[in-house]
DNA sequence: GCGACAG
DNA sequence: ATCTTGTCGC
């Protein structure tokens, strides 16, 4: 079991973010696994599979939200850094989780949010986007500043924790990775 | 050396 | 991320 080809899966689902959160197009890729995933290195992990979707798309985004962190990282380069600054997209960075910074608790009210400070600097925000579950982290990826980043973000969420273009994107992924398993 | 560590 | 059923709480 130490040769087995691990595939990797990649979805991009593209919102109108006006009066309505619609859906528009949906696009997914895939491809051999490459890289191992080590904690400010997941760019290298996914960028490659998830530029294949977006090679596929037939939309254009104004701006794109990214499962990772933008410049709340190591090096200010995350995964919605990194493949912002290759697609020349605005992007910001929506992460369930924590790579690096301190920050105070949030108020249990959506919409409420703390600094993400690193190294001195705010990098982001721990944002509430429901209450009574964890929030989320904000932080800009490319062209873009963290009062709009956490704007947007806020517009397209509904009702659940994760950014619904961000949300249906995994459920995306996981319904084709099942069926290319089957 | 120890602990932390996006997905 | 993944293993993995039911279950507790809003």
């Amino acid at each position: 079991m130490t040769n087995m080809v691990i595939f990797f899966f990649a979805g991009v689902v593209v919102y109108t973010l006006g009066k309505q959160l619609e859906k528009i197009e949906e696009s997914t890729a895939f491809g051999r696994e490459r890289f191992p995933y080590i904690p400010g290195l997941l760019s290298f992990r996914e960028a490659p599979i998830l530029l294949k979707a977006f090679k596929k798309l037939k939309n254009d985004p104004d701006v794109i939200l990214f499962d990772g962190q933008g410049i709340a990282h190591p090096r200010h380069f995350g995964l919605a850094s990194h493949v912002g600054l290759i697609l020349d997209r605005r992007a910001i960075g929506c992460a369930k989780s924590r790579l690096v910074g301190e920050f105070r608790s949030v108020r249990n009210v959506v919409g409420a949010y703390s600094k993400l400070c690193y190294k001195n600097e705010v990098v982001g925000a721990v944002l509430r986007t429901k209450i009574n579950t964890k929030p989320i982290f904000v932080s800009p990826g490319h062209k873009i500043n963290l009062t709009l980043a956490i704007r947007i973000v806020l517009k397209a969420c509904n009702g659940y924790r994760i950014p619904e273009p961000v949300r249906q994107a995994h459920l995306l992924v996981n319904k084709v990775r099942k069926e290319y398993t089957q």
